[in-house]
DNA sequence: GTAAGCTCTGACAGCGCTGTCAGGGTCAAG
DNA sequence: CTTGACCCTGACAGCGCTGTCAGAGCTTAC
């Protein structure tokens, strides 16, 4: 399917599907005319891609990421590093969600001490 | 005295008390020469800045406060505005800490599917 | 053949903050 | 007077993602 197809089948805009593919997410193939050529395997790709991107990963992280969850794949290697950049990820979001709190602590004395 | 010793006292880079300036945070005189000339007052702004900064908030936000907390001055309107942005911060610190847990849930998920 | 609609590439913009560099004055001490 | 330290302005860069525009080619249906 074209890219305007893919586009309103998984909701990612066309501009974004472009950009995954300048970052090395996804690479589809190109008809005769030049013309961005994707198939079910890569719909699947965006779709996991959205799932990780709504997991708050960025689009470098889940490059890393990709090939040991592309199912389709044969998956070479049995991806060690799955776990251990999940569980960064997770320690990365531990660490934004001390700090917020720390933020909110400060901001609530702040309120309570103006009364 | 000059920017440079107020970097100094304050932990500020000369670039963001510059900075603060173009916003509208800070108006400090000038020497003949042009030099920024600050005093005592823009200290203390600039010490406010820092701890509403370390709150979290963002330079706009800061600015629309700062008259509300500058003791120095006599403060014309009773600033009814404090409260409800601090109140509004805190509900904004709070979309995102609700966020980043949903985050953090979903790949926790991830992580113990994948054992 | 023509027009509408889709695609292509490449580039600029903006969010909020910060560093850094360039080109050029100023000030203080020797 | 010269030198080194400091100041000035203005501009570019980068983070990560996204929209949008321009200029141009392709496709499809009438």
């Amino acid at each position: 399917m074209k890219i305007g197809e893919l586009s309103r089948r998984t909701g990612v805009s066309v501009r974004m599907l472009r950009y995954y593919e300048g970052e090395g997410l996804l690479a589809p193939g190109r008809t005769e005319s030049g013309y961005r050529d994707y198939g079910p395997a890569e719909e699947n790709t965006v779709r996991r891609i959205k799932m990780l991107g709504a997991a708050g990963m960025t689009l470098e992280t889940i490059r890393r990421l990709l090939p040991c969850v592309t199912s389709d794949d044969p998956a070479f290697r049995p991806c060690n590093d799955l776990r251990r950049i999940l569980a960064q990820q997770v320690s990365l979001i531990d660490e934004r969600i001390q700090s917020l709190s720390q933020s909110r602590t400060i901001l609530a004395g702040y309120l309570s001490s103006v009364n």
